[in-house]
DNA sequence: TCGACAAATGAGATCGCTCTCATAAGTGCA
DNA sequence: TGCACTTATGAGAGCGATCTCATTTGTCGA
């Protein structure tokens, strides 16, 4: 025992060649119906497990799928990232994954390994990278799909991230706020809040108000970072009526801090989150919040890469849609 | 351009000999430094990556490591892949994850295409899976790492969740309860769930009573989950007078439910998480949890999976403590 | 200065599979 | 029955590294 059998070993049981084995394998339609299932049979008995690393020497292909993204401790991408998985086993592809921790020297770290490693195809989040990484992506042979945001030369998969800022503004404006403050999440590396945040100024500049950079604050994804992004903008001069969270962990947590601090939403400030998890259902108010197609764009992407390595057609861009959400926590201004 | 350069191309303008390239990579200390520095100007200016294929097939090693949960969606499970992710770059080690979905069909199969796939070592979830998937385990030759459970044969990094069970089942004991329920999580291919249960049961049997199958409620890992869970032990003839949540999202879920029900926390029904999230102090009232050492598990397993690698002497079972964390959705019972 | 021994380099086989091309077997039609 | 053709199988050359073993170069003491 020991070693583990090879291709040889099921030939000269199924009494056939090394190529006849082979085909069996990967072009099985080749082969006359009762040759294959001898090799089969063959294979089932020295329980056969082609190896990996020689096929992929041998074709060219690793079967493996590359995925940075930018941390799995946010749930988004954590839950992203299990689509993908889950959509790519259904094509027998692995995930091999990596994070970033927003950090662009780091991605750009993790797509050098993985291109080493000789992937079929890669997924990212976002377009915000250094010229260094788009020209190595570039370069680098190998399909690139980029996910929640979109880039004109590369094939994505995403939604409107400034739609969504606009959204959740928009209903804030339209219920008669103008000084909306902005809990944002890490912005390094992170053209996907950048653009929220972008679409929300949008919408105040459409009615002639803006949002000051005094309103934004940064904060890492978190009930606590939304905590802090509360008492941040809640200690300001001039307090907002309303409060966006860069998603709903933030805008959770500021509910809960502004509670702490007597305030009553919506009575006192409006607060509207954006991605719309469970979690909008069990605050207190419930949250008003912007859907965002997280688990569409998993499956999406594994949808893609699938297609791609078929050599099937695919759409440069795919796009699905946001829409608001109301709940209780947004109401008309008092002012 | 287009082909990506190989050794031979470093070997050729370097002026040595493919071996002498190859052992730049491998083996640098054995080569005269100015050779060495002359192969390395070569690697650069060629911008060349060594194919991971081929350095597989002929080292035997893939770099690779895989590992399989039960779901990403499941933040415990994915902070760990995070945490284990992160510190297998530090060995430029990487990860293929797979996901199960608590079936232990799928994570027989996750298995079976890892092994196929030639990772140098696979971390598994818990220690609950039929013979077949053991006997493909031991067979595999590949080093096995269970975590989140223990088990004899393979090397473990986990705590006791059977002590998880108890600590939170003391705490409610020692205040006066008796009659307590359980909402656990999914319990197929989850012996993690089952000894936190059994831990509680053991805890009751302490005082001469018991856990009966009629308060221990099965449910998904979600706010939602936990919402049920309550729902069904609330609507039992005679009701619980404190609930365990078989992890913090359910029990945070359950003290929803209470409140929708007009249950006062903890004066009616006292609670109790598992796993101590940061939502536990963020819900109303704050939530009594039992701290999981979830974060060290990922980082401990991957120090485990480098040292192993490289053949340092590791310990079997690596075991970490769990403690309880008293917060306000525990009580004295009224009854 | 020479032989012995260590250090550095080269040659070549090998890992296990895929793929192209050539050959052998099978088929249909005149 | 034979010829042109398709279909099924075999032979053999890579794929791009690693690794062992042999050879060359270098060092040092006598």
């Amino acid at each position: 025992m020991g070693r583990r059998s090879t291709l040889v070993d099921v030939a000269r049981l199924a009494g056939v060649s090394r190529a006849t084995a082979a085909r069996a394998l990967t072009h099985p339609h080749l082969l006359k119906a009762d040759t294959l299932s001898a090799v089969t049979t063959a294979i089932d008995s020295l329980g056969y497990v082609a190896d990996a690393a020689a096929r992929a020497l041998a074709s060219g292909r690793s079967g493996m799928i590359g995925a940075v993204v930018p941390t799995l401790e946010n749930a988004v991408f954590a839950r992203a990232i299990h689509g993908l998985q889950t959509g790519l086993a259904d094509g027998d592809l692995q995930l091999v994954v990596a994070a970033h921790e927003y950090s662009s020297a780091m991605e750009l770290q993790a797509i050098r390994s993985l291109l080493a490693r000789g992937i079929d195809a890669l997924v990212l989040v976002g377009a915000d990278r250094p010229s260094e990484t788009w020209s190595l992506l570039r370069g680098g042979g190998v399909p690139v799909i980029l996910t929640y945001s979109f880039h004109p030369e590369f094939d994505s998969i995403g939604f409107d991230n400034a739609r969504a800022g606009y959204l959740a503004a928009r209903h804030l404006i339209d219920n008669g706020h103008t000084r909306i403050g902005f809990i944002s999440g890490p912005l390094p590396s992170n053209d996907r809040m950048a653009q929220r945040i972008k679409g929300a100024a949008s919408a105040l500049a459409e009615v002639g108000r803006d949002l000051p950079p005094a309103l934004v604050s940064e904060q890492e994804f978190s009930l606590s970072g939304g905590k802090r992004g509360a008492r941040a903008l809640m200690s300001l001069a001039t307090t907002p009526t309303a409060i966006i969270g860069g998603n709903d962990m933030i805008a959770a947590g500021a509910l809960h801090e502004l509670a702490f601090r007597g305030l009553r939403v919506p009575g006192d400030v409006s607060v509207v989150g954006i991605e719309n998890l469970e979690i909008t259902t069990f605050t207190t108010p419930t949250l008003t919040s912007v859907q965002l197609p997280t688990t569409e764009i998993g499956a999406a992407t594994a949808r893609h890469v699938l297609a791609l390595l078929r050599n099937e057609s695919v759409p440069r861009r795919t796009e699905f849609p946001v829409s608001l959400v109301e709940r209780a926590s947004t109401a008309t201004a008092v002012r």
